[in-house]
DNA sequence: ATTCTTCTGTAACTTTTGTTACTGAATTAG
DNA sequence: CTAATTCAGTAACAAAAGTTACAGAAGAAT
């Protein structure tokens, strides 16, 4: 644990804190698709991210999904942050995007440690303005981007936090992370394969060229 | 100044943060209109809202906006707190709605504050924590609901923040903060009027039912 | 091997949203 | 008062997105 800790967050934090950090903080492995934190949960700890991809989702009136962002390597979840420092819900979904490696720190320290560390302090800030800005570029692309351009942004964004051209998915749950449909999403990415921008396969697709 | 503090942040604060906010805050008072900041502005200080509503908007690369969500007293702007942290620029646009009146904190008080006061350190992250469900509600306006049901939203919204139920802007106005056009916006506000819930005028609207 | 299920492609159609164009009414500027 | 401008209403059309329906291919289950 110490090891994945350093690595990842062993320039933020001093040496203390990592300390801390350890002493009690609880090691978590999960495999891809394991679901972290459902809509509606009480947030038990809060989770630094050592190994792997989440993403982050919200639902809909009918229990549809959107893809909000991803969090990676030496993040958290800010939404986790507030939640359980004001013992509130979970407004949103958390699912293991790969296998994931996190540490997980009981509520009682944030408060704590805020007042304490400060590079805690600046991890916390630095937490929500980089949520923020995810979220705001969330809302550039569903307020101003056509669905075309959405669908190439998921695509490249899912490749890039996968470290890999091949883009395991159906049409099925793509059109579910960007909330549209089956129909529409197979008709636009037939679209980008007719520009050879991209290899279409059954169960899967290649990104030729960005 | 003592006394508008009081009365928006006075249960929020210690009498000690509040002697020292009007120590070293400098009191604003700007018209319904004023542009508080704008996309790209470096911040100068942290804005308490004491008085006031207070619009903030997200522009697209055409140049055009979209509504995010109003400020009101007692809130300040979440972004305006990282920001000047971290001495990034503005990623939004503040206008003033109503006439308001403000308290700007220099920003050096803020990583002081942070460390020194439980009830700033709340104060904070309460406002990171509303302003994330806020942008939540955006997100799920702008993904799931159709443009009518964002519109009345809009004017259920704009009503109550005015706390007014007349509503005075033209069509062009509203379709620009929602990012749509004005033939659009009108068509929808008169099926809206035959369906009795708005009443239309020139350069204004009345709620009617809910 | 045969059946069943899932995935993709496509056509045909509807709904929603956006665009262009024009009108007359209300308001403002000169 | 007259001319110019702004605002709202509407029609006609175009584009984007969603829906329904169906078919064949791939793969899984039996």
């Amino acid at each position: 644990m110490i090891k994945e800790l350093k690595a990842s967050y062993g320039d933020l934090f001093e040496a203390e804190l990592i300390k801390e950090i350890v002493q009690v903080g609880t090691f978590k492995e999960v495999p891809a698709g394991f679901k972290l934190m459902d809509i509606g949960d009480y947030i038990r700890g809060m989770p630094l991210l050592v190994l792997g991809v989440i993403k982050v989702l919200r639902e809909d009136k009918e229990g549809d999904e959107l893809l909000l962002y991803y969090l990676e390597k030496g993040e958290t979840c800010s939404m986790s942050m507030t939640c359980c420092m004001g013992q509130t819900k979970s407004e949103v979904r958390a699912i293991a995007e790969t296998d994931a490696k996190l540490i997980m720190i009981p509520i009682r320290k944030m408060e704590e440690w805020t007042a304490k560390y400060k590079s805690w302090r600046n991890f916390v800030f630095e937490s929500y303005h980089n949520r923020l800005n995810e979220m705001l570029l969330t809302i550039d692309s569903i307020a101003f981007d056509k669905m075309d351009e959405r669908l190439l942004q998921y695509l490249k964004e899912k490749a890039r936090v996968n470290n890999n051209d091949v883009i395991h998915n159906t049409h099925k749950e793509i059109a579910y992370e960007l909330h549209s449909s089956r129909v529409v999403i197979s008709r636009l990415l037939k679209k980008l394969e007719n520009l050879g921008i991209i290899e279409l396969h059954r169960n899967y697709i290649r990104i030729i060229n960005i």
